[in-house]
DNA sequence: GCTTTAAAAAGTAAATT
DNA sequence: AATTTACTTTTCAAAGC
């Protein structure tokens, strides 16, 4: 009987300290991306119903950390690309990647839940970019426009994004290269080339030279 | 009824696992396999190529298999059958036939219509879609066990059916829910 | 869990030219 | 910037770590 309490005493010293090594992982991954603090809680809040739900078995905390903050970000619509969580995580992200969808099947986080508006992207990105209200208003007029005519489906949301800001920043006299777009959207030029070759074409869109 | 007629589906890859009732001795059956790769460090499997029929071998000491890469049930059996054929000569003692079991098909295939997935992922149960990771949608299909990667053209690919019977039926399923949803007739109105 | 094998879909990425 | 090669997703068995 003995043992029986020590064991038990064992597992939740076990269990305690692999919740605060989880719980600072957090800390140090919420403050890098200065995450507001609602996010940082709903982020606390998926990890324990995770762990309530043994869905820890077989991953690694710091990966399910990293997933339940892309997650906590998805739900709150604070827009964060999977690439700047992985960038300082220990994980790499195909494993958040994996983490993310698990979590997210068993937690009943739907893709609609889940849904973050290109618009909130644009915020995101025209913020780094320093690019003005009028700018932000005709990227989104373009984002919606591409998703009128069937252009968006199956693409890169941020290279969509990154395409129309610099689109929006061509005809509003506010030009950022593609270079910029690119990087704040973590995908290649040749991704924005890509969504912007299609939009003008598909959306006849001038171009001032 | 859910229209069917305009769905193709054609088959990729066949994956089988046989047992061919033998023990082998690895290091013999490699100098007789041209193509062949043997790392126990790495994989306890020989990794064997046939041109004719154009499929991958993974021949292991237990005397089963993995045959991969096969378009049809008859490129697996002519397959194992080259391969008896081959280990006969290094003095290998086949008691009686291999047995031959199929564990997954895949298949490529067109719904003959397109998608806007973002439609889909918000009103199809228990689907998945992350486009900044991969650009179909992902659906699990329980009975028959299968799983269905739909893109936004209408093409699909369909994995994890035992045989061609239970791709269609999974296919079928998945017809079954997006229109359910309201998902199938929307041509215009996105 | 991982290792190896095959195959398609469509998007993105990276290395060459 | 065009090509080529390669990786993302899914499925599955084999024997062993």
């Amino acid at each position: 009987r003995l043992r029986k309490w020590q064991s038990r005493l064992r597992v939740s010293d076990a269990a305690e300290r692999n919740l605060a090594f989880a719980l600072s992982e957090l800390d140090r991954i919420a403050s890098q991306l200065k995450l507001p603090r609602h996010v940082e809680e709903e982020a606390a809040r998926l990890y324990r119903e995770a762990v309530r739900k043994g869905l820890i078995r077989g991953r690694s905390i710091e990966s399910v950390i990293a997933a339940c903050v892309y997650a906590a970000c998805r739900l709150l619509k604070v827009p964060r690309t999977l690439d700047e969580i992985a960038d300082i995580s220990r994980v790499d992200k195909k494993e958040i990647g994996r983490s993310f969808r698990f979590i997210a099947r068993n937690l009943n986080l739907t893709p609609k839940k889940l849904f973050v508006k290109p618009t909130d992207y644009v915020n995101k990105f025209a913020d780094e970019l320093g690019l003005s209200e009028k700018v932000r208003r005709r990227a989104v007029k373009i984002l919606d426009e591409a998703y009128e005519k069937g252009l968006t489906s199956g693409k890169s949301p941020a290279g969509l994004v990154a395409a129309a800001l610099y689109i929006a920043g061509l005809l509003e006299d506010e030009k950022r290269t593609q270079r910029e777009v690119a990087e704040v959207a973590r995908v290649t030029e040749v991704t924005v080339r890509n969504r912007y070759k299609e939009l003008v074409d598909k959306l006849n869109l001038k171009i001032p030279v | 009824m859910v229209d069917m007629s305009n769905v193709k589906l054609r088959i990729e890859n066949i994956v089988a696992s046989v047992d061919l009732f033998t023990q082998l001795n690895l290091e013999r059956v490699i100098e007789i396999c041209p193509n062949s790769k043997y790392n126990p460090e790495e994989f306890p499997g020989i990794i064997c190529r046939f041109e004719e029929p154009k499929v991958a071998l993974l021949i292991f000491s237990s005397g089963k298999l993995v045959v991969t890469g096969a378009k049809s049930v008859e490129d697996i059996e002519r397959a194992v059958n080259k391969l008896i054929q081959m280990l006969k000569k290094i003095g290998a003692k086949f008691q009686r036939a291999p047995q031959i079991d199929i564990q997954n098909m895949v298949f490529s295939g067109d719904i003959g219509m397109e998608f806007n997935l973002d439609a889909v992922a918000l009103s199809l149960p228990n689907c998945e879609y992350e486009p900044e990771q991969f650009p179909g949608v992902i659906y699990r299909v329980k009975e028959p066990r299968a799983v269905i990667l739909l893109f936004s053209s209408g093409k699909i690919v369909c994995s994890g059916a035992k045989s061609e019977h239970d791709a269609w039926e999974a296919v079928r399923k998945l017809l079954r829910e997006l229109e359910k949803y309201g998902l199938i007739e929307e041509e215009e109105e996105w």
